[in-house]
RNA sequence: GCUUCGGUGGCGUAGUGGUAGCGCAAUUGACUGUUAAUCAAUGGGUCGUAGGUUCGAAUCCUACCCGGAGCGCCA
């Protein structure tokens, strides 16, 4: 008999058929004439009470049923006489597909940390938590292509090995076939990567704008939706080796356009998590609430979960230039009172996450959204304003997470883009082919990346980036 | 990379010089409907690793490994 998803079954208002369901067991209570299997397939965060009459052979099969087992029932949905859900499954027929041994088995009903379960990822997956937050992951990756499509944007894959080291966004890691222990040498002593499987030095990708803005000059809107890597050693609940990144660019979009897509883009993802993954936000809600209650008075949200994300969708963001955030900063009681860390005193330096946090959190109490950045500390890439020291860049910045779209209005003229990549010792060489779209038929062109870890962060109200995403990949962590 | 806190049964932890205790989970038994059931009993730890100090080390010292938080770099 075909197999019903649990969510299915869960949504059930008649009774009385006979189904097959199949799931993994989270809790088993039995006692003389009774007993009871909570049951999981993943398809919803609700279990299925499956109820079962206890006879001498079912005991028998019951006693080998432990958490984690996986099991096909057969039964009749009946109205449930208890209180914690409306339909259950009657049993007919139980068959054990495998067994969990309680005592390997490292997942049993009761809490575990999220630390412990990190170092447990193949089997994470199996708890509330986790299996919330992977249902949520896959809504966001559908919302986004939706987003976008909708919008008639069109979705490049850009490449994840690149020739071009000069992505300008932080340390690469290398792509070779070479054998390190036997690497070939030129005349002048340095490794001949004109023998490596590609004739260059190649990486991983840090980024793929460069690449999507060569499709934004032909095909007007683009989105790229892939996997990026940075070789920095960051060691922060912020910051991965491998994630996911959302890179739009656009043709005849300049800096405002650019905000206004950001700011739009952003409140349909909450808007449609808010729609689609009620009982999975239900439950990351009131974890997040159990959670706060452990911490000091004053370090409490002040928001629910849910609350937070409703708040983002119906309020717009604030937007302030840089200038203007170092003035407010410079002149708030936390400067003046000596509480940041990094005083602020001097226009040109970067704002420092306490900064950022302070903007959001305390001053405004909305996202922010950050434009004409001093030039010095922004990319190459990004437009040249007409006072010669800020540049068109962008940075939306969330509560409790911070930066979580980077920005800007790109250069378009030739010889300005030209001057600056000289002027940063950026090899002019390997830009050539950037440098073209410049010089045939340039337009004005907007573009941002959205870190999909740090969206999901902030949907799911979970606090390190490591448990948003399957297996993550840190300084010295690539298991699983 | 820096700062800081930590590593004790499967998990969460107490124990700051005299050779380990608690809670949860597990196991067994009881219970005619439970909701992470309840009640009773039982088993389970060479205290991260290596070295040192001491009559004696989970506890003090040194080095290393691993994890958390914060910072830097950024998405």
């Amino acid at each position: 008999m075909k197999r019903i998803k649990i969510s299915e079954v869960l949504k059930r208002t008649t009774f009385g058929e006979v189904i097959t369901v199949m799931g993994w067991v989270r809790t088993k209570r039995v006692s003389k004439n009774v007993g009871f299997i909570a049951l999981n397939d993943g398809s919803t965060i609700n279990n299925l009470q499956v109820v079962i009459e206890v006879t001498p052979e079912i005991d028998e099969l019951l006693s080998k049923v432990h958490t984690g087992a996986s099991l096909i029932i057969i039964g009749k949905t009946v109205e449930s006489v208890g209180s914690g859900q409306q339909v259950e499954l009657l049993c007919s027929n139980i068959q054990l597909l495998g067994q969990a041994n309680p005592d390997e088995y490292p997942l049993q009903p009761k809490r575990h940390s999220l630390e412990f379960l990190r170092e447990i990822a193949h089997l994470r997956f199996r708890t509330n938590t986790f299996s919330a937050v992977f249902r949520i992951r896959h809504a966001m990756t559908f919302a986004i292509h939706k987003f976008f499509n909708d919008k008639g944007f069109c979705n490049i894959h850009t490449p994840i090995i690149t020739g071009s080291d000069a992505e300008g966004a932080g340390e690469m890691f290398q792509v070779t076939t070479l054998d390190p222990l036997n690497l070939p040498k030129t005349e002048e002593g340095k490794i001949d990567y004109t023998q490596d499987f590609f004739g260059k030095v190649t990486n991983l990708t840090v980024s793929g704008q460069l690449e999507g803005e060569l499709a934004a000059m032909a095909l007007s809107e683009i989105y790229t939706f892939g996997p990026t890597f940075r070789a920095e050693n960051s060691n922060t609940a912020r910051h991965l080796a491998e994630f996911w990144m959302i890179e739009p660019e656009m043709a005849f979009y300049d800096i405002n356009d650019n905000m206004d897509l950001a700011e739009e883009m952003l409140q349909y993802l909450v808007k449609y998590a808010l729609e689609n993954c009620r009982e999975d936000l239900e439950f990351l809600s009131k974890r997040r609430e159990e959670e706060q209650k452990q911490k000091p008075q004053n370090e409490r949200d002040d928001m629910s979960l849910i609350e937070r994300l409703e708040f983002v969708v119906n309020n717009k963001f604030e937007r302030l230039t840089y200038t203007e955030a170092i003035d407010i900063l410079k002149n708030s009681n936390a400067n003046k009172k000596g509480q940041f860390a990094y005083p602020v005193n001097n226009w040109g330096t970067d704002l420092q996450s306490e900064h950022e946090r302070y903007l959001v959190e305390k001053h405004f109490k909305k996202p922010v959204i950050l434009t004409n950045y001093p030039k010095e500390i922004k990319a190459f890439y990004m437009k040249q304003n007409e006072d010669g020291t800020t540049v068109r860049a962008m940075d939306v910045l969330f509560p409790q997470i911070g930066e979580i779209i980077g920005g800007s209005q790109r250069e378009e003229d030739y010889n300005k883009l030209l001057s600056r990549i000289q002027e940063l010792h950026i090899p002019e060489k390997e830009m050539w082919w950037y440098l073209e779209t410049r010089k045939f038929g340039t337009v004005p062109h907007s573009g941002y990346g959205l870190g999909f870890e740090r969206l999901m962060l902030f949907i799911t109200g979970m606090s390190n980036i490591r448990d948003v995403i399957p297996f993550p990949r840190t300084p010295k962590n690539a298991e699983f």
